[in-house]
This record gives structure tokens, C-alpha cells and sequence, in this order.
DNA sequence: ATGCCCCTTCTTG
DNA sequence: CAAGAAGGGGCAT
């Protein structure tokens, strides 16, 4: 497990052959040792308003969730989308998607933070704060 | 502001 | 395997 100090806080993530299979978004300032790899680097350049291509991920558990992960990269970076949307063009229902981004073991990687609900800015895993700060951040 | 419904997963029987 | 509950929502009263 290692730490990126990003600007709104501290983020965790662990991998295992090369394969990131976890990234925590911390609420404390609890951090781990850093580390200089793929991940850090696209953790680095989006926190500079760059966009790498993804490190290597560790699969979904299920292939509602692959699918899902394809309509979210679809998503521009600094645009939002709500949960009706991507339920309809991912031909489900809003409540199954919020099910599977929960779900989600790697949030930011996979931009689970551009979906919101409807009509109010919807929940998140990790806390509202940094659901806020990101989408705050990719408006610039 | 309630109530009921869509769909996928996880937990139990 | 069957049934029930829950989850970052939506839409109609």
C-alpha cells in the first residue's frame, strides 16, 4: 500500500503484479510511504489537469461492472452525467448503476465522481467532500 | 416530502 | 437453487 498527496487530500492505492486492484480516497491524513509508479504518475498529471492513459486495472468482478466502466470512461473529463443518463445508455436502471460504482475498488481511476443524480449532487462512497473538491477541480 | 419501481449483488433459508 | 434486503437513483403523486 502505498500514498499520493494530492491537493484535497491523501489517496491510497495498492497493486499486485503490476495490476492496481485498490485506490482509497483518505479523510485523514493518515499516508503511507510514496512511491514512484503508474500510478502516481496518473495521479501526478491529473492533479496538473493532464490526462495519462489509465494504468493497468484489476478487472471487474462482474461484467455488468466492465460494462459500466466502459460508459464512464466515456465520459469527458470536467463534464458530469447523472445516473438516468448512463442507466439509459447503458440500457439498465439508475438504482443497478449506483449498486456497481459503489462497488467500484477504484474511484478517480475509473471517474465514478462525474456521475451525480438527477436533481442534487448524489452520494458518494469515499464522502461528499471529495466528490465536491474533484468536480470543483475538473470545472477549472 | 412520500411512495413505489427499475436492476444488480450480497446474504439467508 | 429460491427468497429477501440493500444500494451513491428516478419519477409520479
Amino acid at each position: 500500500m502505498y500514498s499520493f498527496q494530492s491537493p484535497f487530500g491523501v489517496i491510497d492505492y495498492d497493486w499486485h503484479e503490476d495490476v492496481c486492484d485498490t485506490l482509497i480516497l483518505q479523510q485523514s491524513d493518515m499516508a503511507y510511504a510514496e512511491h514512484d509508479d503508474a500510478v502516481s504518475a496518473w495521479l501526478s498529471a491529473y492533479f496538473s489537469g493532464k490526462t495519462l492513459s489509465l494504468p493497468t486495472l484489476a478487472p471487474a468482478k462482474t461484467s455488468f461492472q466492465t460494462k459500466l466502466r466502459h460508459g464512464l470512461c466515456a465520459i469527458p473529463h470536467g463534464e458530469v452525467k447523472t445516473y438516468g443518463e448512463l442507466a439509459k445508455m447503458l440500457n439498465t436502471a439508475p438504482r443497478a448503476l449506483g449498486q456497481a460504482l459503489g462497488a467500484n475498488p477504484l474511484p478517480i481511476l475509473i471517474p465514478c465522481h462525474r456521475v451525480i443524480a438527477a436533481n442534487h449532487l448524489g452520494g458518494f462512497h469515499y464522502g461528499k467532500d471529495w466528490k465536491k473538491a474533484l468536480l470543483n477541480f475538473e470545472r477549472e
